[in-house]
DNA sequence: AATTAATACCTAAGATTTTTATGCATAAGG
DNA sequence: CCTTATGCATAAAAATCTTAGGTATTAATT
């Protein structure tokens, strides 16, 4: 619901920054995050955030843990240090694009 | 080659913009325009651009002009009116995003 | 003169990522 | 009891992009 399009291929730098962040986070959690975070900008769904955590998991930049609270199941992940290595990557990409976007919108005239 | 994966979902942006400030592009030269405004991080792919153009023409977002030069055919396109409108507007939304994201890469304490 | 690069358009198959729509299960609130 | 919230998951469909072709003219290089 009222996702931005420019969203789209953001998922895995926002899950790594957070988890760059908050050392370890489950699932539902990081929906809820983000949800907060952004003021109910981003709505992370399920159905796109668990295939992408499964796929950072399996890339081997994350690494889980399983914790029983309430008797609910809960699945930890953290970054490996594969991971680590990786979030700092995407952030640079991250900023080296907003800063190529912002060139686009707003051409500066060369200096000199 | 070398596109950042966030680069996804801002192609339409990207078109509304430049010809919200250049009046009437063609096809090919959008795709130099670009690589020349983003010394080359960002190149915009054939492949894509031209169902975009065709997409946001169908949607009424854009209108052509045929021309030919040096006897090759040129597809120039512009604005619409309400393609004007929507360009403004996924402006303010790609502004909106990059604050979106800042906010989630380096959360602002709440003042006060 | 012949070949390659640049200009200029196009489409189709495949990959990737996301939405939408489900499903299951426990806990809490009305 | 029934709904909402919590918590996981997958699968079909849609959307978007890459890759890999295709056609044609002009300019540059060999």
């Amino acid at each position: 619901m009222s996702n931005s399009k420019l969203y789209k291929g953001s998922l895995s730098t926002i899950i790594l920054q957070l988890l760059f962040k908050e050392d370890k986070m489950y699932g539902y959690e990081i929906t809820q995050r983000v949800k907060e975070l952004t003021k109910g900008e981003l709505n992370i769904t399920e159905g796109a955030l668990y295939p992408a955590l499964h796929k950072l998991e399996a890339e081997g930049l994350l690494e889980v843990e399983m914790k029983k609270v309430d008797n609910r199941l809960r699945k930890y992940y953290k970054l490996t240090q594969k991971g680590t290595t990786e979030s700092v990557s995407k952030l640079e990409e991250l900023e080296r694009f907003m800063q190529t976007m912002n060139g686009l919108i707003d051409p500066k005239p060369s200096l000199g």
